[in-house]
DNA sequence: ACCTTGTTAGTTAATGCTCACTAACTATAT
DNA sequence: ATATAGTTAGTGAGCATTAACTAACAAGGT
């Protein structure tokens, strides 16, 4: 995971390109279109499209592990954690927008067999760790245990989903970071 | 909308097609070879391929409309409407799943403007639809009202949507019926 | 009863385009 | 001298779509 300058222009310019009009605008051509090569140069850092999407797969799966794994967020309270963890998604978003049109849209890999195992495989491991964090917030009477912690894990990151997903289709004409805020004080007064 | 059967079978095969495997595997030869026609056939049916692409979400808007202003939903309090309208969503989901796959999968359509902005229209009018709902029961005091009716709407559908896309990820693997009825025990939990 | 005409739903063959990818070559910087 | 990162030109496959033709059937006039 050690990418060059090149690989990782080429990298953002996927993401952008399928981010904007779909995996089917991931064309060897486009990407050297926008960059301002040759279509072969392009071979010169991947060996093939594969191994960009895969790429920018890897990428994805960092950003969760990491957030979760970091040594700020060890010491918080369960509802802490995951207002972290639901904040910092939102701001990743902002931050690049094209990320947030892709890090939902799983279909975009589901034409590849070994693609999709992959995206499979992030979204179970995401999941796992933040039922960790709510059943302990459960236990430790933090978070209401009248409702089981899988159903808990739906209603958090559900309307995470959605509303990310709402702001990539509205075309970021919202403040996400301010309506993620909104929602999550909301899903507090629930939790508790 | 009255299509002849011949249609419906290119649209029912579409639909799996793209379900199964992406946009991408949604070809003219994909939809005759598993017809059994051949593609120029196609065309006796079809315009084109983007005629085919908007009937399905042609079908796609009827489906909502036609449970939120139904009979039989008329007189149900705001909560039990709500449920209706959750639990007709998995049923539909259960009996074809390759609809499931597609129904919340926008990315799929957003290679062209024109269907992009169907997919668009179809999401707010269904939003519309539940903000009205939702807001009723508000002020009837059946839905808490601590949190606004924008928030509550993300939480209700955020993880409907959630809890189907798993599903489609699972390959089916568990039974949607029963775990979107607990799922919307939670929510009622959640919402008085 | 029987030709004429038109429609419907299919066929084979072909067109022009775009795709991922490769071969062969070249400039440049170390 | 050699590795790096680019170029032009081309290949073969798959794509949507069209042209031209045909078999099956139905209605109307004689």
């Amino acid at each position: 995971m050690d990418l060059t300058a090149r690989q990782q222009e080429i990298i953002n310019v996927s993401v952008s390109l399928i981010a904007d009009k779909g995996i089917q605008n991931l064309t060897i051509k486009n990407i050297a279109q926008t960059i301002g090569i040759s279509e072969p140069a392009i071979y010169r850092h991947f060996k093939n499209k594969f191994e960009i999407l895969m790429t920018i797969l890897d990428s994805f799966e960092l950003i969760a592990t990491d957030v979760l794994n970091s040594e700020e967020i060890k010491d918080l309270s369960s509802l802490d954690k995951i207002e972290f963890f639901l904040l910092d998604r939102y701001r990743r978003c902002v931050e690049n927008p094209n990320l947030s049109k892709l890090m939902f849209a799983e279909e975009n890999f589901q034409d590849d067999e070994q693609l999709s195992k992959k995206v499979l495989n992030i979204m179970h491991s995401h999941k796992d760790e933040m039922h960790k964090v709510i059943s302990a917030g459960q236990k430790l009477g933090e978070i209401r245990d009248d409702i089981d912690s899988i159903a808990l894990f739906r209603i958090i990151f559900g309307p995470m989903r959605l509303l990310i997903k709402q702001w990539g289709l509205s075309g970021c004409r919202f403040d996400l970071l301010e309506e993620g805020k909104k929602l999550w004080e909301a899903e507090k007064k629930i939790l508790k």
